[in-house]
RNA sequence: UCCCUAGUAGCUCAGUUGGUUAGAGCAUCUGACUGUUAAUCAGAGGGUCGUAGGUUCAAGUCCUACCUGGGGAGCCA
C-alpha cells in the first residue's frame, strides 16, 4: 500500500477518500484514551493539520498502545471514514499500526500543552515539531520558492556570489575569519605579524558581509541578477532583529535607476506577500491566532495600499514638526533612529515608507551622488513593526565620481580595483538593493524574535545546534 | 557593548514586612470512564529555590559578584 500524505487526505473531496485504504505516516501528536477507544493526532509536516486516528482496543495489545505516545513515529493502515465529530470531517480507523520510533513519555520534553518559545529555543533540535515552527519553517520555504518564482518569472538570473571573500569592502560589520592556519602555531613576518601568505589562499580572508559587489559584475553583463544565499556578520549585536548568520536577498539590474529600483521592491514585496497569502494560508492564520491578531490585517493592508514615498529631507521636516518627545534629536545630517523610523511608518503615515537621497555622508560609497552633491540616491524601505527591511540605491557609474568617494571612504584599492573597473569598461546605470530574509520572514509572520524565524539561530554565545 | 528585568518541580508560575515540613495548574505515573479533540474525574510521585560568597538567631525572600534567559538601545539586513 502506498503512503500518502496528510494534507493531501485532507484537501480531497471528502466523497473521493471514504472508504478508502490508506497508509499514513508521522508523529503523534496525542492520544486520548476512553474505555474501548483511542483517538490519535497525527501530524507529519504536510500541513499544521493533524489526521485523527481511531483505535479500537480489541484490536491491538495493550502493553504495545501503551508505547504510543506524544512523540513517537508511527504508521497506520486503515480505512477512511466519515467522523461522526463536527472538528474534523474525515478520520482513520487503524487496522494495523507499525510503531518507528517510541519517545519515553517521561522523557520527552514536548508536552500537548503550549511551551514559551523561550523554552523551545532551548529544545531547537525538537521545536520543528511544534504546530507553531511548523507553519514557521513551511512559511520559510514556500517564502524562498516564492522570491526565486518571482526572479526568474521576471527574467532575473540567480548568480552565486561568493561565501569566502578577502575584505569588508562595504564596511558592513565585522566579520568572520577564515583560516586553515594552525592557531597554536601562527607563522609570524620578520615584522612579528601574522603571514598570511602561508594561509590556505595566500591572502587575508573571511566570510562574505554582503554579495552586492559581486552582484554587480553579474548584472553589468547578464542584465538582471539576484543573490540569495547565507551572509555573515560577527557583530556583538544582542537584539530580537539582529543574527550573526542570515540570509539575504540582492537584487541587482542593470539600466534601472533609483525610481525603477523603487517600483521593483515594492512589487517584490507585494508579490511575496500574495504567494503567502495563497498558499500557505492555513498557517498564517495559526499564527494570527496564537500570536499576532492582527497578522493578516496587516499583511492584506501591505498589500493593497501605495508605499509612501518621501525623500530624507521630508522626513527631518515631518519630524521636526512631529511634536513627539524622541531621544534623539532631529537635524539634517543625522542617521534616523528607530524610533523615528517607527514614527513615520507606524503614527504618521501608517504604511509602508520609501526614503530616498540621504546625506551622503550616513550612506556607502557606492551609492550615486545626486546632482545637489550632498545627498545620494538611495533608498531605504521601511514597514510597520520591523523597519527597516530593505535598503538599496542606484550605483555610482560615473568612473571618477567613484574612485572619489572611494578615497573619501579610504577604501583600500587592492580590495575594489576590480569593481572600478566595471565603470571604466561599458559601464551604465544599474541599481539594486538588499532584503534580510530572516527580517521579511518576521514581517509575514508577526514573530517577535529573528531566532524564531530560522531553524538553527547564531547569535553571540549561541551556537549549540 | 550599555540600560532595565527575571532565574523556585519536566513546563508555566505563586510564595506577604526575612520566621515551622516551599505551593498551584499543566505534564508524568496509577485507576475510573461507550467517541475524544488542550478529553474529563480520583489518587500518587516529583524541588540542595541559577552559581559562589556575605549580612542575620533565622535567607526562596536582603547585599555583592558571576552565569544564563528576556526586553530596550546602539550597529544594521
Amino acid at each position: 500500500m502506498q503512503r500518502i500524505k496528510i494534507k493531501e487526505l485532507l484537501k480531497a473531496d471528502p466523497n473521493n477518500v471514504i472508504g478508502n485504504d490508506y497508509l499514513v505516516k508521522g508523529w503523534v501528536r496525542t492520544r486520548r484514551e476512553s474505555k474501548n477507544i483511542s483517538f490519535i493526532a497525527l501530524n507529519d509536516g504536510s500541513t499544521i493539520n493533524h489526521l485523527q486516528i481511531v483505535v479500537d482496543h480489541d484490536k491491538f495489545n495493550e502493553d504495545f498502545l501503551k508505547k504510543i505516545t506524544t512523540g513517537s513515529a508511527i504508521g497506520v493502515k486503515g480505512q477512511i471514514v466519515a467522523s461522526p465529530a463536527p472538528k474534523q470531517p474525515i478520520e482513520l480507523h487503524s487496522n494495523e499500526i507499525e510503531l518507528y520510533g517510541e519517545a519515553p513519555a517521561d522523557e520527552y520534553p514536548l508536552q500537548k500543552k503550549g511551551h514559551s518559545l523561550e523554552f523551545l529555543r532551548e529544545i531547537a533540535h525538537l521545536r520543528p515539531r511544534t504546530n507553531t515552527f511548523g507553519a514557521i519553517f513551511r512559511i520559510r520555504h514556500h517564502l524562498a520558492y516564492s522570491i526565486h518564482k518571482f526572479f526568474n518569472d521576471k527574467g532575473f538570473y540567480y548568480f552565486h556570489t561568493p561565501i569566502i571573500t578577502t575584505s569588508d569592502c562595504e564596511g558592513a560589520g565585522e566579520m568572520f575569519r577564515v583560516t586553515t592556519l594552525d592557531l597554536y602555531n601562527l607563522p609570524l613576518t620578520d615584522h612579528g605579524k601574522i603571514d598570511f601568505s602561508e594561509d590556505f589562499f595566500g591572502k587575508e580572508t573571511a566570510l562574505t558581509v554582503s554579495g552586492q559587489l559581486e552582484g554587480e559584475l553579474g548584472a553589468l553583463a547578464l542584465g538582471e541578477i539576484y543573490t540569495f544565499g547565507p551572509t555573515f556578520r560577527a557583530e556583538n549585536s544582542n537584539t530580537t532583529r539582529h543574527l550573526a548568520e542570515f540570509w539575504m536577498i540582492e537584487p541587482e539590474m542593470a539600466f534601472y535607476d533609483i525610481i525603477d529600483n523603487m517600483n521593483l521592491a515594492e512589487e517584490f514585496i507585494k508579490y511575496l506577500i500574495k504567494y503567502l497569502l495563497e498558499n500557505c494560508y492555513e498557517d498564517l492564520e495559526f499564527l494570527n491566532n496564537m500570536y499576532d491578531k492582527e497578522l493578516l490585517d496587516r499583511l492584506n493592508h501591505v498589500l493593497d495600499t501605495p508605499f509612501e514615498r518621501l525623500t530624507y529631507t521630508d522626513a527631518i521636516e515631518i519630524l521636526k514638526n512631529s511634536n513627539q518627545n524622541f531621544e534623539f534629536p532631529i537635524y539634517w545630517g543625522v542617521d534616523l533612529q528607530s524610533e523615528h523610523e517607527r514614527y513615520l511608518v507606524e503614527k504618521y503615515f501608517k504604511k509602508p515608507v520609501i526614503l530616498t537621497d540621504y546625506p551622503k555622508e550616513i550612506k556607502a560609497f557606492y551609492m550615486k551622488l545626486n546632482d545637489d552633491d550632498k545627498t545620494v540616491k538611495a533608498m531605504d524601505v521601511l514597514v510597520p513593526r520591523v523597519g527597516e527591511i530593505i535598503g538599496g540605491s542606484q550605483r555610482e557609474d560615473n568612473y571618477d565620481k567613484l574612485l572619489k568617494r572611494i578615497q573619501e571612504n579610504h577604501v583600500p584599492m587592492k580590495d575594489v580595483w576590480w569593481y572600478l573597473e566595471t565603470r571604466k569598461f561599458g559601464s551604465a546605470p544599474h541599481s539594486g538593493f538588499g532584503l534580510g530574509f530572516e527580517r521579511f520572514m518576521l514581517f509575514v509572520t508577526g514573530m517577535g524574535n529573528i531566532r524564531d524565524v530560522i531553524p538553527f539561530p547564531r547569535t553571540p554565545k549561541n551556537i549549540e545546534f
